[in-house]
DNA sequence: TCTGGGGTCCTTCGACAA
DNA sequence: TCTGTTGTCGAAGGACCC
């Protein structure tokens, strides 16, 4: 049996450790409220008031003017979740760290809702976090049920029950099921994770093509092979990108800014002794329009000076494409490579 | 006066090679 | 020689996730 193990309100949980005075209280890690951020979590006092992840913090202190706005202190929360995850390896023979706060895991032969159990009482003990879980035959329905009682239970999906659990939750519980597919189901009648199971192949082709559709319909019906991996996957890309306070129009100060970037990727790049084929640049426009412009260079490169100067040729590019202000600028480079296969280029 | 940052994966399209 | 097929790569965009 596998296990979906989920910090409740993480961020904001490691927050209130810090300052306790915060406890209780309506509690959004994430940007400025006069400026452009986003939500990354609000506590449960927060929750209350409406606040979800990925609003804009203006409307997080719109729905709750007494909200306590904390900016996130990424390094602080990665030694709190390596805490959680050293507790959890201790107690599982496989676990697969997804984001820094979930992951699955493994359960060690018995009672799977006992292991659970005694998971998320050893993190509350040793860590002092709250944490809630999914048990299941699968991944998709551990991950599922890990949602189905927070803050702090644990849900049991039998095996054989994936398919009948799933059924009446609404599509956008479904992982992959993002807001586009959503809207594009809903307008074809589907609303459940059941309907979307039941659907018939040429609907299906129709409504969602491609391999997608069927990986979706797949796990709707509870079906999903995926192991518990417990070794990172290898980087496939770095990047680094910037939300400007205010639009920036003037292409010397992008170039600056953009090799600033570039300088930054460069660095992350030689910690991990890659080398990048691929560069390309981001450009968010005023409207928020995105586009992107890629290159790939003959001789895989660290050096932040080679990376600088594709990405300006490539500001460039795109600005003479599409002139105007930006409100975003993004440097990040892919096709890595080690460094001892550098000798076959 | 909206809408972050760091990622992954898929699809489509055009170019090119076999 | 011409045409069509198939596969691969790079570029661009889109959807999604935490």
């Amino acid at each position: 049996m596998i296990a979906h193990l989920d910090i409740d309100a993480f961020f904001a949980a490691v927050e209130m450790h810090r300052r306790p005075e915060l406890r209780g209280r309506p509690v959004v890690v994430g940007g400025d409220p006069r400026g452009r951020g986003v939500v990354a979590t609000a506590s449960y006092a927060a929750r209350r008031f409406g606040i979800r992840s990925a609003m804009s913090c203006a409307e997080a202190l719109r729905r709750c003017p007494a909200a306590v706005f904390v900016p996130p202190d990424m390094a602080r929360y990665r030694e709190w979740s390596a805490r959680v995850w050293d507790v959890v390896r201790a107690m599982a023979p496989a676990v697969e760290v997804v984001g820094l706060d979930e992951g699955y895991l493994e359960l060690p032969p018995g009672d799977p809702a006992a292991a659970a159990r005694a998971v998320r009482d050893a993190v509350a003990c040793e860590v002092r976090l709250s944490c809630s879980l999914g048990v299941a035959t699968c991944k998709v329905a551990a991950k599922i049920a890990s949602d189905a009682d927070k803050p702090g239970g644990v849900t049991v999906v039998p095996p054989g029950g994936e398919a009948a659990f799933l059924a009446p939750l609404p599509l956008r519980a479904l992982p992959g099921v993002g807001p586009r597919t959503d809207a594009r189901l809903a307008a074809a009648g589907i609303a459940t994770i059941g309907d979307l199971a039941g659907l018939a192949d040429g609907d299906l082709g129709r409504l969602l093509p491609g391999r997608v559709g069927e990986e979706l319909r797949r796990r709707a019906r509870g079906l999903d092979d995926r192991p518990v991996r417990s070794e990172p996957a290898e980087r496939v890309s770095i990047s680094t990108e910037r939300t400007f306070d205010r639009d920036v129009s003037d292409p010397a100060r992008l170039r600056a800014l953009g090799g600033e970037m570039a300088a930054r990727v460069a660095e992350a790049l030689r910690r991990r002794g890659r080398f990048a084929r691929t560069v390309t640049v981001k450009l968010r426009y005023a409207d928020f329009r995105t586009v992107t412009r890629a290159e790939t260079i003959r001789v895989p490169t660290d050096d932040a000076a080679a990376i600088a100067r594709t990405a300006a040729r490539l500001l460039c590019r795109a600005l003479a494409e599409r002139p105007g202000a930006l409100r975003l600028l993004g440097v990040s480079v892919s096709g890595l490579v080690p460094e001892r296969q550098l000798a076959l280029f």
